[in-house]
RNA sequence: GCACCCGUAGCUCAGCUGGAUAGAGCGCUGCCCUCCGAAGGCAGAGGUCAGAGGUUCGAAUCCUCUCGGGUGCGCCA
C-alpha cells in the first residue's frame, strides 16, 4: 500500500471513530481531505489539511479541531512525530520504513508500478488526429496525434477501457477538390500535358504517385469521361491512398488507432437524418433566421431560414443551422451525427483533441453532446496550441500553397519519433510550443527527452556493474541520507502523479514528473561522486549496497514506468 | 463587436484542481572529474505571479472589470 493512501485509510478509520464517539459531527464531508508531501521537508513527511477542510463543517477553529486529531495520528504505526503548524497543518513525521518499503513495492509490481483502477474498467473513447485526408501528415497534426494518444495510454494504465478513433472527414467538398487533383496526376500519368496545377486544386507531389496508381488500376477507362464518372471512384481510391500513408506515419510515431470512423458511411447509413430526429423530439431544433455577426457583417449577408439547433440552451453564443439554404446537411450536422453514434457505442466519456484553429467549435460540440447525452460533462474536448518549427532558433518556412510543408515524416526522420512524443508533451496543451530540431537533439540537460533517458541508462549502467551485490539482502532503513529520500519520495508520489494526470486529462505532467524524478536521481549519482559514502556501491558494506541498488532499480523502474505510458522507448544505454 | 487561449525570474516554462517562505532549466557569478557514465552535479544573485476589486481561515490558482499578446467568428471543412 502506497504510503499517502496507508493514510488515507486510517484517516477514516479515525474519522469513524471520533464521530461514533461523539466528538465530530456525523455528516462530514471529508472529500477534500488529502495527504501530500509538503514542499518543505521540514515540515515533515506527510502533511494534511484536515483540519482546515473540515473546520467549518464541524463549526470549530482549525487548530483546535488539529487538537483533537493529532492524538489519534500519534496512536498510529509508524508515526514518530506529528504537529501542527500554519494555519492548521498536520504535519506529520514517519519512521524511514514507511518510505523505505515503498522500495520493495515498486521492485515487486516492475513496470506495473502506478497502474490502477481508477477507471473501473469502463469505457472511453479518444479521438485524435482525424486530420482531413487530402494529404500527408503535417508537422502541425503531431502535437494533437502525441497528447492524444498519451492520454490514451495514461488512460488505460488507469483502468479505462479506451478506443482510440481517428475520424476521417471523407464527405465534404474538400474531398471532391482532392478527387479533381488526382485526376489531373492520373491524365498527367497516361501522358497529357498537364501544365501548372490551376489554383484551387492540391498541387503536393505526393498526387503524383496517386495518379500513377490510378492509371494502373483504372486504365484509360475515364481518361476523357465526364466528371460524374470517374468522380467517385477516383475520390474514393485516392482517399484510400492517403489513409494508407497516413497510417504509416502513425505507425512510425508509435501509433496505432483502434477505429477509423468515415463520415461518408455515417452520411449514407441515414444517421444524420436520425441524429436530427433525437435532437428534435426533445425540443432542440428548430426552423428560424440567425442574426448576421455582428462586427464584421459578409458583404452578401441574406437572413434565410434555416434548420437550426437550439445551441443557445447549451452554453453556446448562439444557435448552430443543421442545414444549408439547399437543404443539405452542414459539416456540423454530420459532427452530431458522429458524436451521437460515438455515445450510442461507446457508453462512456468522450475526449476530442482539436487544434487551436477549430477552437471555435467547443461550445457547440459540449452543446450537442449534452444534448444528445441529456447530461453535462460527457464530452472534453481539449484544444492543443500551435507548434512552431525551429532550426537553431530561426522559424522554418513552410508554404502550404507551394506544397512545401513540412511532413510528420519529415520530422520522424529527423529526429525520431521518441524525441517528437516527448517534447510534444513538454508544454501544457494550451501553451504555444517551439519545436527546435537542433535543441531537441543535442545531448545535454537543455534537452530533456536525453536528460530522462540518461538517467535511464545510467542506472542501468550502475546495476549492469553490480549485478551480483544487488541480490544480498538489504538494509533498507540505511537509505537516510537526503538525497535518497528525495528520490524515494518522488518514486512513492508517482501513482499520485497517473491518478491526477489522468483524471486531468493532463499527459504532459508525467513528462514534467520524468525529468524531477530524473533530476533527482543525477543529483543522487553525483552526490557520490563528492561523498564516497554515498557512492551506490560500497563493497565493505554489502547490505547497504544492496539497499541502494535496490533504490537505484526501482528508479529505472518508475523510468521505465513513465515512459511506457508515454509510449517512448527507455533506452539501457545512450 | 463577440468568443476562446495566454500573461509567473533577463529568456523558455512548471506550479499536483484553493494551502505553509511561488519552483525548474537556460543565461550570469563562484565551485566539483585519481571515482559506479562530468553526456552530470553543488552554491549564489534574480519575483508587484500583467493591473484593480471581490469570494474565505488562506488566492498565481475561483468570480468581475481593465490592459497587453495570439487565434477564431453566417450555409466552408
Amino acid at each position: 500500500m502506497n504510503i499517502f493512501t496507508l493514510f488515507e485509510t486510517e484517516f477514516a478509520t479515525i474519522l469513524r471513530s471520533l464521530q461514533e464517539q461523539g466528538r465530530l459531527p456525523a455528516d462530514l464531508d471529508s472529500g477534500r481531505v488529502v495527504f501530500e508531501l509538503p514542499r518543505e521537508t521540514s515540515h515533515g513527511d506527510v502533511a494534511c489539511n484536515a483540519a482546515m477542510v473540515l473546520a467549518k463543517q464541524a463549526s470549530t477553529k482549525p487548530r483546535d479541531l488539529a487538537d483533537r486529531l493529532v492524538p489519534e495520528f500519534q496512536k498510529l504505526d509508524g508515526v514518530t512525530a506529528v504537529e501542527i503548524a500554519g494555519p492548521g497543518f498536520i504535519n506529520l513525521r514517519v519512521e524511514p520504513r514507511l518510505w523505505t518499503t515503498e522500495i520493495d513495492a515498486i521492485i515487486e509490481a516492475g513496470t506495473d508500478y502506478g497502474r490502477n483502477r481508477a477507471g473501473g474498467g469502463r469505457p472511453i473513447n479518444v479521438e485524435y488526429v482525424s486530420a482531413n485526408p487530402t494529404g500527408p501528415l503535417h508537422a502541425a497534426h503531431a502535437r494533437g496525434a502525441v497528447l492524444g494518444d498519451a492520454l490514451a495510454g495514461l488512460l488505460g494504465f488507469c483502468g479505462w477501457k479506451v478506443t482510440r478513433e481517428y475520424y476521417i472527414n471523407d464527405a465534404g467538398a474538400q474531398v471532391n477538390v482532392l478527387a479533381r487533383s488526382a485526376y489531373l496526376r492520373y491524365c498527367e500519368a497516361l501522358g497529357r500535358e498537364i501544365g501548372d496545377i490551376p489554383s484551387g486544386l492540391y498541387p503536393g507531389s505526393y498526387l503524383v504517385d496517386v495518379g500513377k496508381a490510378l492509371a494502373a488500376e483504372f486504365g484509360e477507362t475515364f481518361l476523357d469521361s465526364d466528371e460524374a464518372e470517374w468522380l467517385a471512384p477516383v475520390r474514393s481510391f485516392t482517399i484510400d491512398a492517403i489513409l494508407v500513408g497516413i497510417r504509416e506515419d502513425l505507425q512510425a510515431l508509435g501509433i496505432r488507432m483502434d477505429l477509423f470512423s468515415s463520415e461518408r458511411a455515417l452520411v449514407d447509413s441515414g444517421a444524420v437524418q436520425s441524429a436530427i430526429d433525437r435532437l428534435q423530439d426533445a425540443g432542440h431544433v428548430y426552423r428560424g433566421i440567425l442574426e448576421p455577426p455582428k462586427g464584421k457583417e459578409p458583404e452578401d449577408w441574406e437572413p434565410r431560414e434555416q434548420l437550426l439547433f437550439r445551441a443557445s440552451a447549451f452554453g453556446d453564443d448562439t444557435d448552430r443551422p443543421l442545414q444549408k439554404s439547399d437543404g443539405s446537411w452542414t459539416y456540423f450536422a454530420s459532427d452530431v451525427a458522429y458524436h451521437m453514434d460515438k455515445l450510442d457505442r461507446t457508453g462512456g466519456p468522450l475526449i476530442n483533441i482539436f487544434g487551436v484553429d477549430h477552437g471555435g467549435y467547443v461550445k457547440r460540440m459540449m452543446a450537442a453532446v449534452e444534448a444528445l447525452s441529456g447530461r453535462k460533462g460527457q464530452l472534453d474536448i481539449q484544444l492543443c496550441q500551435l507548434v512552431n518549427l525551429m532550426e537553431d532558433g530561426k522559424p522554418v518556412k513552410m508554404s502550404k500553397r507551394a506544397g512545401t510543408f513540412v511532413t510528420v515524416r519529415d520530422v520522424i526522420d529527423a529526429v525520431g519519433s521518441d524525441v517528437i512524443r516527448f517534447i510534444m508533451l513538454t508544454r501544457r496543451s494550451e501553451q504555444t510550443l517551439d519545436f527546435d530540431y537542433a535543441r531537441v537533439t543535442e545531448q545535454s540537460r537543455d534537452n530533456p527527452v536525453f536528460y530522462v533517458q540518461y538517467a535511464h541508462a545510467r542506472a542501468c549502467s550502475v546495476l549492469r556493474q553490480a549485478e551480483a551485490q544487488a541480490e544480498g539482502e538489504a538494509a533498507l532503513h540505511q537509505l537516510t541520507d537526503p538525497a535518497e529520500m528525495a528520490v524515494i519520495r518522488l518514486l512513492a508520489g508517482w501513482p499520485r502523479q497517473v491518478v491526477s494526470a489522468a483524471t486531468a486529462h493532463e499527459p504532459h505532467r508525467i513528462a514534467f514528473f520524468l525529468m524531477d524524478l530524473a533530476a533527482a536521481f543525477h543529483a543522487l549519482w553525483t552526490a557520490g561522486r563528492e561523498n564516497p559514502d554515498l557512492r551506490f556501491i560500497r563493497d565493505e558494506a554489502p547490505q547497504l549496497t544492496a539497499a541502494r541498488l535496490r533504490l537505484v532499480k526501482a528508479t529505472a523502474l518508475v523510468i521505465r514506468s513513465g515512459l511506457g505510458v508515454l509510449a517512448i522507448d527507455a533506452r539501457e544505454e545512450m
